[in-house]
DNA sequence: ATGAATGTGAGTATCCTGTTTATATTCTCG
DNA sequence: CGAGAATATAAACAGGATACTCACATTCAT
């Protein structure tokens, strides 16, 4: 719930100082990230950004150095918060129905605002230059953080990783689905998802 | 396994009358899946379509009046393969672990050949100009397939529907997940798909 | 062999892209 | 206040890619 402190910037072509120019680099990646969530990534251009900022372009390219990089700070932005709703929900040890009600809660807020923004940046926008390896990086705690709460109400410890696999795509697959047609907040929607996890974690048997 | 019988052709240009040109038309078809499914719809280009197809472009124009049509032809063949494949698998009664298993298979199989086809045909490739109605059909029947499935192995008629667009959507969000990492056949993420399945229709208690 | 079916691919026109730059406005701080 | 730094502007550019046409060549069926 704070995304308060600004990160140092990934690769700026100047560090914004006055307050002002921190509210516009912040506008404009907020907008980038409408704009990607809401056109793809086919439909993902700086002027339409800027635009969409109420920004000149010329400001644009004030603070970052291409296309890329705007890209790369939005998706850092979004998938840290994304990182954070797991970590939290996985992190003391408790009921398996409350892991997985704040797993849900989590995972629908983080995609309220812009539906389809994860999906776009996981499957669409190009991810070269340097910024492999932190998305790997990511994707690998993501998963590590499902593979805990997995081992942490299994028993069997053989199959965690397939399992962490095979449940976060499925929880993706579901949110995903559920955001396209605008079902996200949809309560019987929740209830099954939270019900889906419960069960396949436990492997079978639920309350 | 039989998508023989060619469709009345959804709006071409002109017939294929001649064994020549059903074959060029065929191998545009399949090249637009390739592309499609490599670059994304940011990278499909007609004229790219048509040379991986080994193919003039002035040809792709005398079958296809415009690139949607072309993605509207590759649609509907993909989508009628996946249906057929849902449908086969809930068609007679049989025993829900036999029924999860056919349906992996089938899904896996209908995925192998353009991996990440029909994800980008669902999110990025517009649906627009009267195949919205198709695209809705098809997805109702879709949902219909599973419905039948879920409602076969379930006593409470209650969240029948609710329970197939949950369902579908796992195992959507599973496949297309393990084939963007190309791990499709890796045979424990399939034993665990199916047991997510069974376990989830079941609700609970699975042997 | 003749007309229809099919295939060719250079060419066109258009639109859009990311990016720069010269200039204008606003802030900070002595 | 005022000077220099920080910030913002938007017109313009150069380049590339795109969907699609057309005049012509080839291959078929009969």
């Amino acid at each position: 719930m704070s995304t308060r402190i600004a990160k140092p910037a990934a690769r700026m072509r100047k560090q914004p100082r006055q307050a002002r120019s921190i509210a516009t680099v912040e506008a404009i990646i907020e907008a980038g990230a409408h704009v990607l969530s809401e056109l793809g990534w086919a439909g993902f251009s700086t002027n339409k950004v800027a635009e969409a900022a109420g920004v000149s372009i010329g400001s644009l390219y004030q603070y970052f150095p291409d296309k890329l990089a705007l890209v790369e700070a939005i998706r850092r932005r979004h998938f840290d918060h994304v990182l954070s709703v797991i970590r939290e929900a996985a992190a003391e040890e408790k009921p398996l129905k409350q892991f997985a009600r704040e797993l849900v809660r989590g995972m629908i807020g983080a995609h309220s605002i812009h539906p389809t923004l994860h999906q776009v940046l996981l499957d669409e926008a190009p991810g070269d230059r340097g910024s492999r390896a932190a998305h790997a990086s990511f994707q690998a705690r993501y998963l590590e953080h499902y593979a805990t709460a997995v081992a942490q109400y299994r028993k069997r410890r053989k199959d965690t990783e397939t399992m962490a696999r095979v449940l976060s795509s499925a929880v993706e697959g579901v949110i995903h689905n559920a955001a396209r047609r605008n079902m996200l907040d949809a309560p019987e929607l929740q209830k099954q998802l939270v019900e889906l996890i419960q069960v396949y974690i436990s492997g079978g048997k639920v309350a």
